[in-house]
DNA sequence: CACTTGTATTCCTCATGAGGAATATATAAT
DNA sequence: ATTATATATTCCTCATGAGGAATACAAGTG
């Protein structure tokens, strides 16, 4: 699938041609070298790789190539993240608990010795 | 600041560093490599990296060094994917309107993407 | 103190990947 | 068909970074 959307996004050259894509909303690789100072093969290559992960789409007219953002690499990216929502939003009570206070109480032992090393 | 939260997550093993931190709450390195299954010196590389991105913070006891997610550089990466919300909720109306239809459903002729679903 | 356990760091090697230059491919126009 | 424009791809080099082994550092225990 697109797991691989976070390594994809995780280059800052792919993100930055992921921003000029949601200004411009569609835009043409020469638009894309132009907007973004990278090369032509770079940004190609770049566009291939976030192609890949879903993150872009790309829609050919004539000897053009429209690129624009692909909904469905980045929600799944959006949506990795999402997972961890319970950690800023004021849950995670024992570990608040634990680092603001005590070292190991009630709620919860937190570590997890219970692996049997060998 | 913590603009390479993204690149740090965009590693793998990092990733499921990240994952068994958010299913245990707080681990010791010993018990990140117990449950990952990799060597401990690459557990403390990895974690170093995640700390320095405020992906997960550290509450040394003793010998021991327990790590936890830290909301601030999670919540960070999570904003920045919620940047492009627009995209994958029916907004995009330039965009919209240049593929005629629909971004998710429907006909979509202009672009034909691989479509290969696994 | 020596000793053990937990963790971090250093050094090394190797694979991966980003950028550059040149070239190939595609499509349109003449 | 030739030319021109737009984009993709190939080959190359180089830097970065991940994993392994060994070691250093820290902190508890006898």
């Amino acid at each position: 699938m697109h797991d691989d959307i976070l390594e994809a996004i995780g280059e800052p050259s792919r993100r930055e041609l992921l921003t000029l894509l949601h200004q411009h909303g569609e835009m043409t690789v020469s638009a894309l070298v132009d907007a973004s100072g990278m090369r032509q093969p770079q940004v190609s290559k770049h566009l291939k790789v976030l192609a890949s992960a879903s993150a872009v789409a790309v829609r050919p007219q004539g000897r053009c190539r429209y690129y624009r953002l692909d909904p469905k690499g980045l929600k799944a990216a959006h949506d990795w993240f999402r997972q961890f929502e319970d950690v800023w939003q004021s849950r995670f009570d024992a570990l608040d608990a634990l680092v603001s206070n005590d070292t190991a109480t009630t709620t919860k032992p937190l570590n997890s010795p219970d692996e049997s090393p060998t």
